[in-house]
DNA sequence: CGCGTGCATTTACCTAGGTTAATTTCACAA
DNA sequence: TTGTGAAATTAACCTAGGTAAATGCACGCG
């Protein structure tokens, strides 16, 4: 694993989680950081992006919580995607035209704010930088196929385990979890939405969880669960870490991607 | 709409379908033919890519179906994504070392193989070209987030519909369907590993579409359906195909991605 | 022609999870 | 201190879809 050679107080999640899995040199380091400008605020609840809208711009979020959706008519709704500090909104405005699905804030959420044509050009440049976003790009199709997983063919004990478990390893990564336990931002309903249940199933289920000594969770004031038993919680929910991609090191390639050509 | 200038008897799908979503000139074009090195074939049934396993090669489908697919323990499965041709299987062997997920042929596969330093270093030299393949990647993602939602969220009969629909549009832009019909080269069994059903009641509603006159279906012999009625089985659906990206034209970025930069 | 195999089809029965509707809890604002 | 509202929780009841086990069907093969 890489580590960081300059203090990290100053470094974006982004940078950080590239730190780890797509280590980039000073001038790329820097593309990245050129990338935004300037930070936005989007109040907790609000809407992002809506299905069927114009994509004209790519968000990083810098700090909060959102989820991506798909809804359909009389109400129902799937959550695609939790979005976390580091992580991409709408990033396929450089290769769509209209959204194909909603995005909006769990918490207040700091993004910050790209021109896709510009992120064109700055990946045109740095032929690693793009490599490093391709990356990130297939590391979310890969946590959603896994969600897919759930839905399809886990039953609600094992999903919920499932989705704690890996919540708990991405916000390991990026060094903002307690101990055992991390702020959760999330309704029981938005958890359902998630992982096609209803919301009274979900407090069924995470009441189960809790009987079985496996978490502990808090729903008023701040929302939080704490993992009690992180073994028997990964049994539970038959987790498998390769999808999340932290352990491989990525396909050195830079002696092939020159800005030139070969 | 773009349309071929070239007779496109020769055309191999990825070509015929990046002339129509992502036309590319003459120089991109060869590029993309120059990618694959002879053809090979998976007889039917036969794994092409197992969950874990080295991802050293990347294919471009010529002709037949393969689904993409993971599994659980105790014999549990969902599949992905079928793969038609002018698809990729495992473009994320430019990215990731490690496969998540397994693939396998359904049909005897005609495919083209590639290795992926190879198709990095000619992305390198076409940005045209790397963008084209990332929009093929993206609007998988897209059809897999479709898949996910009618496994969380639609009841088996609209997520059936769903799926039908979506297949016959699917192939109609590559040309291989009838009027209203094609060849559906799958068993009950595996449409319900991706639809999260079990295989009795994909049974049950493929019945229940054709008693309701939307389908009709051969499952000996030559395994085909036939849409009755494509207004009712969209509807059935709830379809909306604006997550397939058919009508959209890509951004058009050329300009600002020349191979030298900027 | 008879047999084996892999699917499809059906039937009977069962349960995980959905639905609806109270009721409770807590945060917070007046 | 009380009022209000958004979630969470609980209970009662219900159904879409799962499971298990025959049975049927078409085809290939000896």
């Amino acid at each position: 694993m890489a580590r960081l050679e300059s203090p990290n107080a100053r470094r974006t999640p982004l940078q950080r989680k590239l730190d780890i899995f797509y280590p980039l040199d000073k001038t790329e380091d820097a593309a990245v950081v050129s990338l935004g400008s300037g930070l936005k605020l989007f109040p907790s609840g609000t809407t992002i992006l809506e299905e069927g809208a114009k994509l004209d711009r790519v968000y990083i979020v810098q700090r909060g919580w959102a989820m991506r959706y798909k809804s359909l008519e009389n109400g129902r709704r799937q959550v695609l995607s939790f979005v976390l500090p580091g992580d991409f909104i709408a990033l396929e405005a450089t290769l769509f035209t209209e959204s194909d699905c909603s995005a909006s804030a769990l918490t207040d959420l700091e993004v910050v704010e790209i021109d896709p044509v510009n992120l064109l050009k700055v990946l045109g440049q740095y032929p690693q930088v793009a490599l490093a976003i391709a990356w990130c790009a297939a590391r979310e199709q890969s946590l959603i196929s896994e969600h897919f997983v759930s839905a399809g063919r886990r039953n609600a004990y094992e999903a919920l385990a499932h989705l704690l478990v890996e919540l708990w390893r991405r916000l390991q990564i990026l060094g903002i979890n307690d101990n055992h336990g991390y702020h959760l931002p999330v309704t029981q309903a938005v958890i359902a939405d998630a992982l096609g249940l209803s919301q009274v199933h979900v407090n069924r289920t995470m009441k189960r969880l809790q009987r079985d000594n496996l978490i502990e969770f808090n729903t008023h004031a701040v929302r939080a669960i704490a993992i009690l038993d992180m073994a028997g919680l990964e049994a539970a929910a038959g987790f498998q870490d390769g999808y999340l991609h932290f352990t491989e090191m990525p396909f050195t390639t830079r002696k092939f991607l020159t800005p030139n050509g070969s």
